[in-house]
DNA sequence: ATTCGTAATACTGTATACAAAATACTTGCA
DNA sequence: TGCAAGTATTTTGTATACAGTATTACGAAT
């Protein structure tokens, strides 16, 4: 009796919001639960008790743990329904690896196809980074960092790269949004951004690959620890 | 009343192929129909129409449909269902830029990675592919060309890679399938397969990996006339 | 006390039913 | 004849109901 109540109330409450079908919205809104941490790796999600959780029937959450799954975020257990995948050491760096290739691959692409205001835009947010950088603002830091990685995979303009970098991203996004470096390193990280929107600006794609090369792997040095 | 006969035999059917859930052999199914082109492209896919058709209920159907949106198969309009999705030559351009990408970044790893069992399994991939080439046997050929391509992926040892290499390949697998080359141009492949497999061998990772790109630059050049 | 077996319970998998939206059709009117 | 509006039908979206499977708890036997 209560259940109905419970029902409408939240189907109401996600509609309002949007105008995207309900398990698209239960989509986002799943992948920021388990990007946040909200939902552990490794743990099992039951579906009337998420579902209640969240207002919504069986049926469009089910839609969006398939769909979720797809992308890699949870593991579909024949059976036993959906859990949250968690990631090995070995995972993230391969995925990282992967991701790598994947922005140099855009920055050198970047270099020829991107236009003057799309680099005008990238270089404004890296401005906007070190400010936040200089104020120790971490948690804003850390999400202008992501726009400008996301960014110059954009200016390569292509799409299947950005949706694949993205996918990926979405995984260690995670990780990462545990890891905090150290100052020193904090630093290090900054001043390897500047020399990459510099080659940027300089559409300098062999010094651009390189400089995601290096900034890159040392992400991964800064992130180990937390794994 | 027929419905209901239709739907308990082929889920009977179904089940007793494999252990799989129902929307995971759904998936598979679909898979293979859209790559094979017995779904077209842009065609919408009505799901009492299609799930009749399969023997199945909607239910899982649209799990099914949902977890393929995500791998890009297909392509979900909110209230308008589901439409399997096209892609523009760019688009495919751009898949085959960032598969050439990732078969470089694999094929260097491999050379210190894998196993020699692991290339040994390649090269004979290779000779039988061969032998199928002189036979003139152009869908053997291309199973064991595609076998081949992932085989060297998985030589790598990087889950993420494999996975997100599998997905783009999947997509470019409609293309390719119905593109078939000259005889100039087939003769062409098989050589650069020839010198990839020795690189391989040698483990020498710079070799294979430009061995890798002007093989797949040519291969984008081979299907470009199909698109 | 431990282990095996059985029953109870809870959860997933699939089908059906109902509601809302979109599409197609028909009828009325200019 | 052409167009428009309203109705009918089809189709998607969501909820609920039912069936099958796994898990857990409890009891009996060794």
């Amino acid at each position: 009796m209560a259940s109905e109540m419970t029902g409408q109330a939240g189907r109401r409450t996600l509609a309002t919001i949007s105008r995207q079908s309900l398990h698209g919205e239960i989509v986002t809104r799943l992948r920021d639960m388990i990007i946040e941490g909200d939902l552990q790796p490794g743990e099992r999600i039951y579906e009337n008790q998420l579902g209640e959780e969240l207002g919504v029937s069986r049926t469009p959450l089910r839609e969006a743990l398939k769909f979720l799954a797809s992308e890699g975020l949870v593991e579909l257990v024949p059976s036993r329904g959906a859990v949250v995948k968690r990631f090995s050491a070995k995972d993230v760096e391969d995925m990282l690896i992967v991701l790598r290739s994947m922005e140099m691959l855009a920055g050198r692409i970047a270099c020829t196809e991107a236009s003057n205001e799309g680099i005008a835009q990238i270089r404004s947010l890296h401005d906007a980074m070190v400010k936040h950088y200089h104020a120790g603002e971490r948690l804003e830091y850390y999400k202008l960092n992501q726009q400008i990685h996301t960014g110059i995979v954009a200016l390569a303009n292509n799409s299947p790269l950005a949706e694949v970098h993205g996918l990926l991203q979405s995984r260690v996004k995670r990780v990462r949004f545990i890891g905090h470096e150290g100052a020193e390193r904090w630093a290090g990280a900054v001043a390897e951004h500047g020399r990459i929107i510099a080659a940027l600006e300089a559409r300098d794609a062999e010094t651009l690959a390189r400089e995601l090369d290096v900034h890159l792997a040392n992400g991964w040095e800064r992130v180990k620890s937390v794994v």
